[in-house]
DNA sequence: CACGTTTGTTAGTAAAGCTTACGAACAAAC
DNA sequence: GTTTGTTCGTAAGCTTTACTAACAAACGTG
């Protein structure tokens, strides 16, 4: 804390309301308003200089300033004149030069085998590779990882934007895996390692906030939350348009939260009644194989594992989703077992649980993305960190 | 959604990870660069122009230039040389003026009295004022608050930077109270009302969230939540260094949220066990009153009752913590009922139900600032609005 | 007392976006 | 076929901003 001169009073101590927040320069005005063209014109599509004026408020002079500098990275190019001409001088179309970059991405969440992409800036899958990991972990687990990306490069027919990685674990703002127990990683430098290796940028994040990115593309809200339910429970959380990752870069890390109060199945971290317990893909198709198909009540009985699942699930959230005034809550897992009874479940609980007024505007659906949610959150990010703004 | 020229593939529709945020023109990193100065002046303290250079990362030229500006504006002062001098040319202290302007804060979510003081720029309170609200709801309510006002602005001793109100109900980023039942408001616009009359900036903020800008005056943490109980319950959050206000602008409204799984006392809204029910004031004091002092068990029959209180305050916060990865959560409120047994028990709570390992990492504090959270956090509003980077 | 150091200012430069002005190319109206 | 009005993209010049370079003033130190 820093001393204050005419001491004695009460002071706001140091207040963050006025929080430095870096000098800004020229330059950086400059790069700010060129991502704004970039964006504009990625979101919206082709379009003349003037539509690009008249979208981002900058003069037209400006615009054309700054297209000129995109066209000459090869960012953008020119289509040729607008089809249907309107009075005046015909527009010349430009767009982002879709075909001239492609986007690696790559998820490490899935339990038996990482899986990889190669995605064009249409967002259109290119190609796929996986590597099975056995019970690769450390230093090998990494060394698959390196061969995934190895593979996916040959595999490329333009030059590359870079390579995103959706991670296990809890992952630094640097890319630094701080911990991952699955992989047997512990503060492995994933981006630092693969960055030199390939000579490519390269961005790492938590599998479930890099999928929440992916789900922030295709919806109005800019506030959500995505739980990913497979091997283990995770969050991914936007909140008011930015992604969260928390002091100890461990946001959304919901799995280990006991819910309700009356115990429940007894978890691997040794508490009871955990999210994970309770909603895990393991334990819930253990708990539904168990019914079997022989018994005449099978349906119903496998009907209310999934309505109690998703019960949980609902009292967890409920106070996450009132306290953020959350608008959407997306779901992302294995369609058969979300879909239907557990995503009902969990909708009414939270409706029970919550105010009703602010229920109402509350929506709750499966990820649109199915398996490539970590895959397409990947490539958002390395999309958003190398053309967006910073 | 917008078109996207090459039909047919997958994309990433309408990508807000690349989200236009508008441009920047000179004159906005102009006074951004101000705000920086001003900035480390205010949570500093006096320093030489070159001092300012350093801390900032500008140019002594740049620092003298925006230093000239702010002297003009009355906003900061040259205090004479530097006492201790060392080699070199002494050095011309500066400051912010920190006697040259006050600020109102005002307090609404008394459900007896509004509360208003006047504040310096140390923080330090000059005077107070109050007024019973008696049955006063809508209009009557509002001319109360205008007479507080004028009171208070009638005992400041220099001029106003402003006026900032903490209200009850949910407030739209725009200073309109959009609803607040308990004043019987809904679509006042408190800030353009206060703001036409007493032709002065006036800044309006839900009174939880405004108070949890106190506290992010006088913590390191840059991700707290804080709990503001009181007649009602409510929070106020701050992720990331921002505040959350909420896509529906109701953030921090957990005070309806149903705790666990066993049911609980009715609740004034029809639901049961929500964390009101459990956790309102006068709901704790109707428990105590109720033991009475003349049995022999009174004192642990006491205990039982706040640390229960305590427990269903930690059984709806853990997942909040936890998905937010929070590092600080702030208790305000009468510190009769809150300190001790309550404290204690919503730690142990909070504890048993996340993860272990980031359980250590939380602190659970009563607010330094007593009754004045909300006046205090009502100032830094104003001064963050006024003076700070926007 | 000469010397080095630090402060704050002056002068000039580079970058960025603005306004103003203009030629080119077209549709619509006559 | 000509005129008129509109739109597009570019060119020139201006203003703002922060930078570098240089310097005078004022102070300790050897």
């Amino acid at each position: 804390m820093l001393t204050v001169p005419f001491g004695g009073a009460p002071i706001f101590t140091r207040s963050r309301a006025l929080r430095p927040t870096g000098k800004v320069l020229p330059e950086h005005a400059r790069s700010h308003n060129r991502s704004l063209v970039l964006q504009t014109l990625y979101t919206s599509g082709a379009q003349s200089r003037a539509d690009l004026s008249r979208g981002t408020g900058l003069t037209r002079v400006t615009v054309s300033d700054l297209v000129a500098g995109l066209i000459a990275e090869g960012l953008v190019v020119e289509l040729g004149q607008r089809e249907h001409p309107r009075p005046g001088k015909p527009a010349t179309l430009i767009d982002v030069d879709r075909a001239a970059f492609q986007i690696i991405g790559i998820d490490l969440s899935d339990h038996e085998r990482f899986h990889g992409a190669v995605i064009d800036l249409h967002g259109a899958i290119v190609s796929r590779a996986e590597l099975a990991l056995g019970a690769a972990t450390g230093e090998a687990a990494l060394a698959l990882v390196s061969d995934l990306v190895r593979r996916l490069i040959a595999s490329t027919t333009t030059p590359l934007l870079g390579v995103g990685v959706g991670s296990p674990g809890v992952v630094d703002p640097h890319g630094v895996v701080t911990s991952a127990p699955n992989l047997g990683w512990s503060d492995v430098a994933l981006q630092a390692r693969l960055a030199e290796e390939f000579s490519l940028p390269v961005h790492v994040g938590n599998d479930a906030n890099v999928a929440v990115l992916a789900e922030h593309g295709v919806t109005r809200h800019d506030d959500l939350l995505l739980v990913k339910i497979g091997h283990g429970v995770g969050a991914g959380l936007i909140v008011g348009g930015r992604p969260v990752i928390g002091g100890g870069f461990a946001a959304g890390e919901i799995g280990h939260v006991v819910v309700g109060t009356d115990g429940g199945p007894r978890c691997a971290c040794g508490k009871h009644g955990c999210l994970e317990a309770w909603l895990a893909v393991p334990r819930l198709t253990a708990q539904l194989d168990a019914i079997g198909d022989d018994h005449r009540d099978a349906g119903s009985a496998r009907e209310d594992i999934l309505r109690e699942a998703g019960r949980r699930l609902g009292i967890v959230l409920a106070p996450v989703v009132a306290a953020l005034n959350l608008s959407e809550v997306v779901l992302s897992g294995p369609a058969e077992l979300l879909e239907g009874a557990l995503h009902g479940a969990t909708v009414d609980t939270l409706r029970a649980r919550t105010m009703a007024a602010h229920g109402r505007d509350l929506t709750l659906r499966m990820t649109e993305q199915a398996e490539d949610v970590v895959l397409r959150g990947a490539a958002v990010m390395v999309l958003s960190g190398e053309l967006g703004v910073s």
